[in-house]
DNA sequence: ACCTTTATACGAAGCTAATCGTATATTCGT
DNA sequence: ACGAATATACGATTAGCTTCGTATAAAGGT
């Protein structure tokens, strides 16, 4: 039983870097964030050196510049956020959530992921 | 336009209950909160007294035990962080969140809910 | 070779969230 | 009427996030 740790808003837009990229350089990151927000360089290095003080992510450091990827699972991680925020936010109904989220829904789903989600609503019906 | 205040994690929760209750004084908050978690009674207060300042709360001062609602609407605040979330967790894409909370889901749904959103979801399906 | 660029490491400041203690005022029970 | 309980207000502390400047070392270009 790890502990599991929360991560931030900032080392979240990191993590979402990282497991697109699989590998990538404190710059790679750098860069990938700096289109969507104004950020020091120094600021990105500052965080994905805590992140890997965390375990958030692992890093190779045999070269100088160092390669960092991910330590933690994208999947698990959405899931336990998600399940915080069905807690506190949706009085712990995950339909609840669903509803806002389909309503509000302003994203093209794909054909195949409709069909996904009808599966798993047909399973739900069964019971 | 007025301007959006981001609830905290702790303001969620006593915005949470002040939904749930329509008026409430600190202390039945508090002892909504006390059910989940352990805090001194004066942390509630406080936290309600921010709140207001913030304007997420509006309360009548005209008996000496103040009687508290929530000043900001439910439905559009978990809307608002929902996109948020959506946003920075799940690329943009409402539909991999919708996905991920019918996967984790252990809440009973209710028929009711179950229509619903096979009405939305039919609905997506026609365009 | 030497100057510029590019790394990492580290420290510290600014800010916000969260928590609680204490002071003070009011109300309640007996 | 008086002590206990209960209310608000407020200050202070702690902790964590975010940000950036500076120091230092290694590469790179010409």
């Amino acid at each position: 039983m790890t502990k599991y740790i929360k991560p931030t808003e900032s080392e979240l837009e990191i993590l979402q870097i990282l497991w697109e990229r699989g590998l990538a350089t404190v710059r790679d990151v750098h860069e990938g964030l700096s289109k969507t927000k104004d950020v020091g360089y120094t600021t990105t290095l500052k965080l994905m050196q805590i992140m890997h003080e965390k375990g958030l992510v692992k890093r190779d450091e045999s070269m100088r510049t160092h390669i960092y990827q991910a330590s933690v699972n994208k999947e698990k991680t959405q899931k336990h956020i998600l399940g915080k925020m069905i807690d506190s936010l949706f009085g712990g109904s995950s339909t609840q959530l669903v509803l806002q989220a389909l309503g509000t829904s302003e994203t093209k789903a794909t054909p195949e992921e409709l069909e996904k989600i009808q599966a798993l609503l047909d399973n739900l019906k069964k019971n």
